[in-house]
DNA sequence: AGTTTCGGTGTACGCATGTTCACTCAAAGC
DNA sequence: GCTTTGAGTGAACATGCGTACACCGAAACT
């Protein structure tokens, strides 16, 4: 459209496909995926309004896209957190890193982060139930991970999800807390203390605790 | 209209008023506040459109005056949980009080809390600083009862809110898995002995907590 | 009894919405 | 070189939206 380069169908198709998964992120931002029309990405992305189902079924279908490609930046911040380099960390280590890594990728990917807070409470049932699917898997995911740790030994598989939903739902509020401190450090440095001490605060916690046989 | 009963002029539109209201939590349940038209909402009261505005100025109006009344059932059940009786409990008496009636109250309230839970991430801006500003308030009122407890004595101002803070963002999570059980008994249980294991690690963890001076 | 107040009515407006359909026109495939 | 494919176009539609305005009629006030 713009510019004659050789750019193959495909990569152009692509870029049209990105400039609206981004603008609906954009346009979206204050309402919801509920209150977002066809039209109003259309127009930020600069095609005509029919031009949209080339590459969306419906707005609801925009929005799963949204909530896979957020999850996979939220996977990728997982994975650095679980790459412990083989020491033996402890405990408070692991919880300065998590929060430090939380704060850093949310600060990186505010906009998936807002988007996956809204839509998990507020977005049309599809999309709700992928995102809390997501979640789930963060979970779970988590609790084999602290089943490694040493002092978890005699725990149930049942005690250790309720410990990592404990965690992931700290986390999930920790996450919606950073974003709305709006990228004032003074704000974002409190909610992140917070956080770390919460975090300790459960681990403590956990460390104390003793499934019953 | 219907009935030519004695009602005074101020009951009526007290009735109507509430008849708004009703409608209104019933309609955005499968959406939001944002997608919520005055149109949507004079028709299933059986009002006029333009009549809406005889009792608010928009939308967002009345979703301000839901969020206050959500609250008000909300402060509601913390008293019912704080009216301990004067018999000092122990810490599992006060977690299943505090889960059970949780659930009771959840499953009165549930179209207040679904829509707290919703708007509280997606409602318009005012609507979400109000409920946000009404969550710290019960965080402020929990950190003074937990401050109350024996054991807590050499506890700083910031850890006591921090944890208040912790309790409260689970029992959130708490109420919105009441929620989306949907009723199902076997599925609310899961969700309320869930939540008694997760509060019961919270408070094992603040009781080994030391404050640093 | 006369007047005011005020929920609720009905019409009308300009604008945005989702979706349809027939179309262009350049890259891709033969 | 000719044909096919398919992203993007542009006009048209029925419907829904918020709001403005003049109006009604019964309760409330004097």
């Amino acid at each position: 459209m713009t510019a004659s380069t050789g750019e193959t169908r495909g990569e152009k198709k692509e870029r049209t496909r990105r400039s609206i998964l981004d603008s609906a992120l954009v346009l979206c931002e204050d309402s919801s995926l509920v209150a977002l029309s066809l039209r109003q990405v259309a127009k930020e992305v600069g095609i005509v309004p029919t031009a949209f189902y080339r590459h969306f079924d419906s707005i609801e279908d925009l929005g799963l896209a949204l909530v896979d490609e957020s999850f996979v930046s939220l996977r990728a911040m997982l994975r650095a957190i679980r790459r412990s380099d083989g020491t033996v960390p402890t405990f408070t280590e692991i919880v300065d890193r998590s929060v430090v890594t939380l704060e850093e990728h949310v600060h990186r990917h505010r906009g998936h982060f807002r988007f996956i807070a809204r839509e998990r409470a507020a977005g049309p049932p599809a999309v709700k139930a992928r995102i809390h699917h997501e979640i789930q898997l963060c979970e779970r995911e988590l609790a084999t991970d602290i089943a490694r740790l040493p002092g978890t030994d005699h725990w149930s598989a049942e005690d250790l999800h309720v410990l990592s939903g404990l965690i992931v739902t700290a986390m999930v509020a920790t996450a919606e807390a950073i974003v709305d401190a709006g990228g004032r450090p003074e704000a974002e440095k409190r909610v992140s203390d917070v956080a770390r001490t919460q975090l300790r605060m459960v681990l403590i916690g956990a460390l104390s605790w003793k499934s019953e046989p």
